[in-house]
DNA sequence: TTAAATTCATTTGTACACGAATGATACGCT
DNA sequence: AGCGTATCATTCGTGTACAAATGAATTTAA
């Protein structure tokens, strides 16, 4: 005696709403696989967590900004980036330095250990990457990512 | 002077791998698609975190259950779903028993206040996912939902 | 040019998330 | 029976994440 799904004799309305299952939901799987991908990064970039990884790339990408901007680049609130950032700069992998014409501005930089640590580890991010679309042929990796950035933006 | 992609000229051995971007990244868009989920829910469902809905929910759909297992239902490691219980029986959300015949284990069960509070919510929880998958058409949602699975689930 | 609105950084408080360690209990195996 | 292993719940420490409040500085607009 199972539930019937997809059957024809009952017509759904609109999409396989018929009872709510908890493991169907985007947000719950959007959960799970993030979670996978934590651990794929954790096992190959083990002294930097993702955020603190993604702050150092985004620098390397577009040079010293404000503190809130980074925050904004890579889609971290001022109060998250700020805890980021201070983790980073007590291990030298960044540099701060007050704005020069706003005086409420926090200039965030790359230190040469910042420089050297985040070129050394590029190339094992890409390998994360890798490991986490390792599921998905290469059309469906490529299928994937636009509708995932499609439900990102919004 | 924009670098090419894709280009013929010049053969890529794998997918888009020439330069690390980090937008283009599989964990950085994931992350964004679960900011933009986690903002529809808490705009639906103000009372109740994502991960105190799991945990209800899923209480909900087995019964019963010890708080490590219930954990493992819903993706969380044991020090989660500790901290997730506490907060719901603090409300009396759920109760705790000990079991009848392992006295390691803390059976956790829904409380009627719980059972009301789900119910009510599931509705509004379907909205959520609806709404969150609004920027796909019903046929990439299928499409999503698939890959994205497979992703989860390694 | 002041007053109002905005922006930047910071702090506080709450809530996950997970590794690691711990103590109590249960289980497998000899 | 007894010992080693595994499981369950708990605790600790670190690191996001975000709402809300704050003060200082800048920008906008009247």
């Amino acid at each position: 005696m199972t539930v019937e799904r997809d059957g024809l004799g009952m017509q759904a309305d609109n999409n396989t709403a018929d009872v709510y299952e908890l493991g169907e939901q985007v947000g719950f799987i959007l959960r799970k696989a993030n979670q996978r991908h934590l651990a794929i990064f954790a096992a190959r970039i083990s002294d930097l967590t993702p955020p603190q990884f993604a702050a150092l790339a985004k620098l390397h990408e577009v040079g010293a900004t404000s503190q809130n901007q980074l925050g904004q680049l890579v889609a971290m609130d001022a109060a998250t980036i700020k805890g980021v950032i201070d983790r980073l700069k007590a291990r030298d992998l960044v540099a701060l330095e007050p704005h020069g014409s706003d005086r409420r501005r926090l200039v965030v930089s790359l230190s040469d250990k910042g420089r050297e640590t985040i070129e050394a580890l590029l190339p094992d991010a890409l390998e994360v990457s890798e490991e986490t679309l390792a599921p998905l042929t290469q059309r469906e990796t490529a299928t994937f990512l636009r509708l995932l950035a499609k439900l990102a933006e919004g």
